[in-house]
DNA sequence: AAAAAAAACAAAACCGGTTTTGTAAACGAC
DNA sequence: GTCGTTTACAAAACCGGTTTTGTTTTTTTT
C-alpha cells in the first residue's frame, strides 16, 4: 500500500524486470510480439508494484487525453436545473466506468460556449464534447462539426442529421398530454410555450398543435402564448393572461415544470382549484412537482440515464464510430399525478366564475 | 482565422522565426536571458500565428496540468442542490479567468470520493481539489492532507486548522434567527436539525442553542429534533411531530430550506397559517423559497461568490501559499421575507387550536 | 543443411514542450 | 590590449511514455 513517492516510471519498472521499456510497454498495450510468458510476468509485476502509465506522457504521444468536456450555458432555464445535476451525474458515472473524466466549464451564451470549446481544443484538454440544451440554430453544433471534433448532443438542432445525438420525443409527449386532456373532456386547451430558439420548445409546440388537430379542437380554442423566460414568474404571468381571456382554457399544457408552477399560482390567485377548474400539465419531472398542491402531472426525464447514454455514445464517436449512425430517440414517460382531470365546468362557466371571483 | 490543421508546434514556430526552440520558449516564459527586441518579436509572432504551447507537453515536464478537481458526493442533500450549481459556476468562472479548468466527478460517499481522488492523483489529471459539504469527521480531508495534495474545502471539519478552508458562519446565523424569533415574542422555539455528521449541522445546532440560551428560554421550550434525511418529507414529518407536542413551538428554525418547505406542509395540514400561527426559518436561500406561500425567511448563500473565492484560494495553494494562512469565514445574510413574525397566540392557545383542528 | 520466415526482445526516434548546459560576441576593468 | 563578465542565443538533455525500426535467436521450408 505504500504509495510510491515520485511515482513509479516505466524506465524504473522495466529495469527492475530486466526488460526494455519497449517490451514492457508493448506487453501492457496488448501487442503481439511479446511471448505469453513474458507478458504474464510483466502484468503480474505491474499489478504488484502498482505501475500505472502516466496519462500525460501517453496522451502526448497518442494525441488523446481521456477526458471529455461539457460547457454549461448559464441563463435560460438557468443553471438552477435539477435535470442538469442528474445528467452530469450520469455522464460522470459512465465516463468513470470507462476510465475517462469530465471537464466542466460554464459560459454566458452559446456563442461564448464556442469560445470555450476553441480554447479547450487548442489546449488539448478534452477529446470531445457533450452538448446540452440545444438551440434551434445552434452555433455550437456548427462549430464542432466544422472543427471535426467528436461530440454528442443531448437534443437535436434544426440542422439535421449527420451528427450524433440523443433526444427525447418531445413532440410525442405533447401529443400525449393534449390527447389525454381532450379525452378528459377539455375543449379549450392552452399552451405556454418556451422561447422558440430552444429546439425542444419548437418540438413541444409542434406536438401540442398536432394533438389539438388530432382531437378536433379548433385552433381558436387552443391559444399558444410564449413565455419570455423559463421561470416561475413568467408562468404565472402568462397563465393569468390566458385565464382572463374571454374563453379561458380549462387545461394548460406548459412547456416546462417551472412554468407550470407559476401557473398554479395564477390559478389559485383567481380563486380556482388546480386539477378541477383548470388542469395543468408540466414537463421535466422536477422532484419538486410532487410537493405542489395538488401534485403536478408532468413527464419524467430521468436525467441520469440520459447522461450515461450520451457519454457512452461520445466515447464511441471518439473511438471512431460514425456519428451519423448514433442517433437515439427515447419516449418520455407520463408521470400522471393530480393536476389534471375532467373539467369541473365549461369554458363559459369558468369565464363567469373568474369574472366574479376576480371582481370579488 | 484559418485554424491551423495539426496545430502549430514550437519547433515549426521557432523555425519560421529563425530562432531556436529554447529561446522562443524562454521568451514566452518570461525569462531574463532574451533581449527585449527579440522577445517583442516573438510575442508578436505568437499572437499573430496563434501559437499556444501544448499543455500536455508542458505538464509532462512541469508536473502540473492546470486543472483542478471536484468530486461531488451524491445523496445527503442530493445532487439536486441549486447551491451546488451556482457554486460550480463560480468555481468555473474563477478558474477560467486564470486559465485553469475544472474536472468534475461524482461519488456515492465520502469514502468513495477518496478512491476517486486517488485515481485522479495517480492519473495526474488535476493539480488540486475543491471539497464541498464537509462532514464533521471527513475522510477526504484526512486523505488529501496525508497525500500532500493541495486542496481547499468549502466548510470546515472538526479536525481543525492546518488546511485551507472557506466557511460561512453557520453558528452566528442561527443565533441571529433565534434572537429574531425571541424578539418577536416567541417563547417556544424548535429546531429541525440536519444529521450531525454534516459539519454545518453541528454548527447550526450550536448556534441555535446559543441563541436560545441568550434569549433566556428554557431548554425544555426549545426542542431539537434531527431529520433523518435532508428532504421535504423529513421536514414535514418532523414538523408535524413537533406541532403535536403538548407544548407546540410557535417558531421552527430549520437547518435547511428543504426541511422548511416540508414544515410548511405540516403547518398547513394542521389548519394553521405559516408566519402567524407558526413562524418558519429556513437556511440556504433557495430561489424556490420566494415562491412559497408565504415567502420563506431564510439565509442567502450566494453560491457563485463562494465558488469563485474557493477556486482562487486553491490556485494560491497550488502556487505554494501556505494553506494554514488561507482560512476565510463569512457572515450569512438574513433574507427576511414573510414566514416569520410575532406569534398570533401563546403555546397553550396554539396547542388547543391544533387539538381542535386536528380532531375536526 | 542452407535459406527464408517468424518470434521475441532491444535500441532509438518521437510526442512537444521546459530546463540545463554551452558558446560566441559584446562589454567592462585594469 | 588582455582577461573576466555579461548578454543573447543555441544545443542538448529531459519529462514518461509509445511506436518504429533493428537485431538476435529460433523455427520452418526446401
Amino acid at each position: 500500500m505504500a504509495p510510491k513517492k515520485g511515482k513509479l516510471t516505466l524506465k524504473e519498472f522495466s529495469e527492475t524486470l530486466g526488460l526494455s521499456k519497449s517490451t514492457v510497454s508493448r506487453a501492457l498495450g496488448g501487442y503481439s510480439d511479446v511471448s505469453p510468458k513474458t507478458r504474464a510476468k510483466i502484468e503480474a509485476a505491474a499489478q504488484d508494484l502498482g505501475y500505472v502509465p502516466d496519462p500525460l506522457a501517453r496522451g502526448l504521444k497518442r494525441g488523446r487525453v481521456e477526458s471529455v468536456g461539457i460547457v454549461i450555458v448559464r441563463g435560460t432555464p438557468a443553471l438552477y436545473d435539477p435535470f442538469l445535476s442528474e445528467f452530469l451525474d450520469g455522464v460522470s458515472r459512465s465516463l468513470n466506468a470507462r476510465g475517462r473524466d469530465l471537464l466542466v466549464s460554464t459560459a454566458g451564451s452559446t456563442q461564448e460556449a464556442v469560445e470555450v470549446y476553441r480554447r479547450l481544443i487548442e489546449a488539448r484538454k478534452v477529446d470531445g464534447f457533450i452538448l446540452s440544451r440545444t438551440e434551434t440554430h445552434d452555433p455550437r453544433i456548427k462549430f464542432l462539426r466544422s472543427a471535426a471534433v467528436p461530440f454528442v448532443s443531448h437534443g437535436r438542432s434544426d440542422s439535421a442529421d449527420d451528427y450524433a445525438w440523443f433526444d427525447i420525443d418531445n413532440e410525442a409527449a405533447f401529443v400525449e398530454a393534449v390527447s389525454l386532456a381532450a379525452q378528459q373532456g377539455h375543449r379549450n386547451i392552452a399552451h405556454i410555450a418556451a422561447p422558440p430558439h430552444m429546439n425542444f420548445a419548437r418540438l413541444r409546440l409542434k406536438g401540442f398543435l398536432r394533438g389539438i388537430a388530432a382531437s378536433g379542437i379548433a385552433s381558436k380554442d387552443a391559444p399558444v402564448h410564449t413565455a419570455p423566460n423559463l421561470d416561475i414568474e413568467s408562468g404565472e404571468e402568462i397563465a393569468r393572461r390566458l385565464l382572463l381571456l374571454p374563453d379561458p382554457p380549462t387545461a394548460i399544457v406548459c412547456a416546462v415544470d417551472l412554468l407550470a408552477i407559476g401557473a398554479y399560482t395564477a390559478v389559485k390567485s383567481l380563486g380556482l382549484t388546480v386539477g378541477r377548474d383548470v388542469s395543468i400539465f408540466g414537463y421535466d419531472g422536477l422532484p419538486f412537482g410532487a410537493y405542489l398542491e395538488p401534485q403536478l402531472t408532468t413527464f419524467d426525464q430521468s436525467g441520469g440515464d440520459h447522461g450515461a447514454q450520451v457519454a457512452d455514445m461520445l466515447l464511441d464517436v471518439i473511438e471512431g464510430k460514425d456519428p451519423a449512425t448514433l442517433q437515439v430517440i427515447r419516449q418520455a414517460k407520463l408521470l400522471k399525478r393530480a393536476s389534471d382531470g375532467p373539467p369541473a365546468q365549461s369554458t363559459e362557466e369558468l369565464a363567469r366564475k373568474i369574472a366574479c371571483g376576480d371582481a370579488a
